[in-house]
DNA sequence: TCAAGGTTTGACCATTTGGTCAAGGGAACC
DNA sequence: GGTTCCCTTGACCAAATGGTCAAACCTTGA
């Protein structure tokens, strides 16, 4: 019989059961965001934990409670860099900070990003109700606060709704087009990081500067 | 016996054969795209294309060889507006055509570029010679072409490898992301890539004219 | 130390999957 | 009309896959 769910929620019980959980999960995100839900396998997921396939699902009662587990963890922390855009900081700043904080995790997250990525590309099918409901309120929200950032003159006039879009697109690209930008780049490490980092200051700040005059 | 794959190579012989192909290959661009190479299934692809699988795999030796003619197919037709940048024209105008043309190609070929997507997103196994061969020399002759502009002052200074990284992350975001920018935006249709491309030309607008004085 | 409960696994199962094959059904050219 | 080659399919196969289960193995706390 497996763990009781209930009872396991968010806190493991048992030394062994987190770390266990945890090999598994950090395993399953290794393998998700590599091949895509249904590209994936339990006994990849298995063989990435050091467990046998039984165990594995010991600990979790099936191959979409794992893929579940990880998109919900994912979904909490995807969204804080935009949360922590603040309407009473200086708008231009506070857009290019969230701008590099994007990047940043593009950098240290780069299978949280794929993970994310993989799932979208294939229609969202786990997670459109939550793009639908926190994501879509959250832009509006922030959406909001740009227009009203505008309206005072201190920002540019622009699209908030594609301006995120673009912020989204163009940091999430160095972790899920890698291969790509490695294939062509050939850096060393994340050396590249660095130039990206001031190409996009660059072109969102000459986006937003608002023009004297 | 299946069909002599020496002698069919570009074209099909017949009539039926060249119906059934092209029903083979929209079929399958459908679903890989959506699920991904791994996530696909010979029976998904052959239901969609309107044939038994034995019959798919008359005129295709096996799914590898469909993805390949599929993957080969598109790696054609992909670069062509890259390719079509050329160093005598306006420089701000020529870069800002090509914006327009990625976005437009997001727009009608967006299972090509989720097709793509999903193979650089899982590592690229199958194109990664395409990748380091003709799309590194491209894009290195491109940005040979944009340091040209720069150095006569047609153009803003600006790292020419970040920037076709940020043309080709914005564009294809609106095919690659579409459940999102849909699920957020809400759009009639296509609406919403008029409001794109208005922010794109922006955007890329402002980055490149050089500032005067 | 011993019981109770937590952990691990080999064996097993039904289904799905990529792929084969032989035989039958058609189109087309003589 | 008949022959030749093209096309189609039902039946089949081996391997992979998600998942189950009972039995055995550990930990831990009294």
């Amino acid at each position: 019989m497996g763990i009781n769910r209930d009872t396991l929620g968010r806190k493991p019980r048992t030394r062994i059961q987190k770390k266990n959980t945890e090999a598994i999960l950090d395993a399953a995100l290794d393998v998700f965001s590599q091949y895509g839900f249904r590209g994936s396998t339990l006994d990849q997921i298995a063989k990435a934990a050091g467990l046998s396939k039984p165990n594995l699902l010991y600990y979790f009662p099936s191959k979409v409670a794992i893929h579940r587990a990880l998109i919900d963890e994912l979904m909490q922390n995807w969204l804080d860099p935009l949360r922590k855009m603040q309407a009473d900081g200086e708008p231009v700043e506070e857009i290019l900070a969230y701008v590099l904080r994007k990047l940043e995790m593009a950098r240290e997250f780069p299978r949280e990003s794929r993970l994310f990525a993989n799932e979208i590309v294939q229609g969202a099918p786990n997670i459109m109700d939550k793009i639908e409901g926190e994501l879509k309120t959250l832009v509006e929200e922030k959406a909001a606060v740009i227009n009203g950032w505008i309206a005072s003159g201190a920002l540019a006039p622009v699209d908030p709704y594609h301006l995120i879009f673009s912020i989204w697109s163009t940091t999430q690209h160095y972790a899920d087009f890698d291969v790509q930008v490695r294939g062509i780049l050939k850096p060393e490490g994340d050396a590249h990081f660095k130039d990206a980092e001031a190409y996009l200051d660059t072109l969102f700040r000459r986006m937003l500067t608002p023009q004297a005059g």
